[in-house]
DNA sequence: TCGATGCTGTAAGGCGGCTTACATTGACCC
DNA sequence: GGGTCAATGTAAGCCGCCTTACAGCATCGA
C-alpha cells in the first residue's frame, strides 16, 4: 500500500497532499481494490453516483451516451488518476459510462467515507473541489468545439491533446504513443468512423501527419496548431 | 445587509448556510455592492478569475464565445444566484462572458476572501463543490443536447427549462414570464435567429406553443416532453 | 402621427458531415 | 499459409441547418 500516494496523483496536484500520513493509513482502510477486464464497464448512465475510483493499471474512457448508441469520449483516464469524483459535488445518478479499455486494475472508495475526511479536513474538501474544476474544463473545451469547430479543428485539437499527454519524440516529428482505432478517435472527436477516416486522409495527403494501423505521428506542428484555430 | 441570507441563496442550497452568523457579518464586510446598466460587460473571457458575485436585482447572461461572435448562453442568472464561481476551483480566467441583460446591482466578493472562509471551515467549502457541481450539469446538459439532438429537440428542452423557472400558469398552458427576443432564444439552443423563428413558427403551426412578441406560451406540455425527447 | 429601428416571418441556395454501401487491407489464430 | 474478422479506404446521396436576402410588423421617440 506504499504506492497509495501515487494512485492519488492527479495532473499537477495530489488529493493525498493535503491529508496527514494517519488519515492516508486511514483512508486505505476504507479502499478496496477490484480488477475490470478489458471493455467491462465500472458503472453505466443511471447508476448511483456513491464513489470514487483511482486508476492502478490499465486505462479507463469515459463517455456521454444517447439512447441511439451514438457516444462523445471526453476523457481517457491513465494510471494514477481519479475519476467517479463528480459522486462528491452533489450527482446523484451517472452522466456517462465508463469502461475498461484495457484490463484494469483500480481502487474504490465510497464517497461517505470521503466526505467524512473533507469535513474534518478543509484544505482535502478544497482540493476536490479543484479536481471537479478541472474536469470542468475538459468538458467546457468539448462543449466549445463541438459548438464553434468543425471536424477538422477538432480533430487537429484532439491530435494535439493527445500528443501532449501521450507524445514522444519520433523521426521527424511527434508519435502518439496510444494505439487508437478511427472509431475511438471519432468518438473522441464527436464526429463518425468514416468522416474520421476521411479527414485522417486529408491531413497525411497534406503532408501535417503520417500514419498506419495504430500509429500517428504529427509531423508539422506548425500547421496543425493553425488548424485547431480555425 | 439584512437580505444577505438570500443572496447567498442558489437554488436548493445556500453558501450561507455552512457560515455561522459571525462569519457571514464579516463576509459582509468583505462584500462590495456594484451597478451595471444593460447590456455592460461584468467580465469578458481572458479576464483573471479572482472574484465571485451574488445578484441582487437584475438578470445576467453567461456565454461561451467564439472570435467570430458566435455564441451560446448556457445560463440566465436571477436575482439571489451566484455566478463566477469557478473561480473558486482553480479557473485561472474566465472562460465566458458575463453580461448585465437588465440593469443589475451585484455583490462582489474577492476569491482570496472567501478562500480563507473556506479553509477555516471545511462545510462551507463543500457547499462550493456542490455549487461548482451544479454548474457543471447545465454545462453537460448543453453539451449532450448539442451533441445528440437537432434544433426542434433542444428547442423544446430549452422551452420546458424556461416554463420550469420562469413559467407561470396561463389560461390553456404555461406562459413564460421573461421576455427573450428570438435571437437570445437563438443563443440558448446554439442555433440562429432564423432557424429559431421558423422552428418556432413550425411548433405554432402544430398547436404545441402559442406567441406573441416577447411572449411564448407553451399549449401542449406532453407533446412538448415527446419533442424534447427525440 | 410619423419615421426610425429593432424584431419577426419566410424562402432559396449551399455546404458540411452523416448515412449507406462496398472494397481493401492488415492482424491474428488455427 | 490460409481463413476470419476487425479496421480502414472511399465514394455517392442525402439531410439538417446555416447563409443570404428581403419584406412585414411592433415599439418608441420625436
Amino acid at each position: 500500500m506504499a504506492e497509495t500516494g501515487r494512485f492519488w496523483c492527479v495532473q499537477e496536484f495530489s488529493l493525498a497532499d493535503a491529508l496527514e500520513a494517519r488519515q492516508k493509513e486511514e483512508l486505505d482502510a476504507f479502499m478496496q481494490h477490484v480488477r475490470y477486464a478489458k471493455g467491462e464497464t465500472i458503472y453505466f448512465p443511471g447508476d448511483p453516483s456513491d464513489t470514487v475510483y483511482t486508476l492502478h493499471h490499465g486505462r479507463v474512457r469515459l463517455d456521454y451516451l444517447d439512447a441511439s448508441g451514438k457516444r462523445l469520449t471526453f476523457a481517457i483516464v491513465g494510471p494514477g488518476q481519479v475519476f467517479g469524483e463528480t459522486a462528491l459535488a452533489g450527482e446523484q445518478t451517472r452522466r456517462w459510462i465508463a469502461e475498461a479499455m484495457e484490463d484494469t486494475t483500480l481502487c474504490i472508495v465510497h464517497r461517505d467515507d470521503l466526505m467524512r475526511f473533507a469535513e474534518a479536513n478543509p484544505k482535502f474538501a478544497l482540493t476536490i473541489t479543484k479536481l471537479i474544476g478541472s474536469r470542468m474544463v475538459e468538458v467546457e473545451n468539448k462543449l466549445e468545439n463541438l459548438l464553434f469547430r468543425g471536424v477538422q479543428a477538432r480533430l487537429a485539437n484532439t491530435l494535439l491533446a493527445l500528443a501532449e499527454e501521450h507524445g514522444v519524440d519520433a523521426e521527424q516529428g511527434v508519435r502518439i504513443e496510444l494505439a487508437l482505432t478511427h472509431q475511438e478517435l471519432a468518438h473522441l472527436i464527436g464526429s463518425t468512423r468514416e468522416t474520421t477516416s476521411a479527414t485522417l486522409g486529408d491531413l497525411e495527403d497534406e503532408g501535417l501527419i503520417r500514419k498506419r494501423r495504430g500509429e500517428i505521428v504529427l509531423a508539422d506542428m506548425e500547421r496543425i496548431r493553425a488548424l485547431a484555430e480555425a
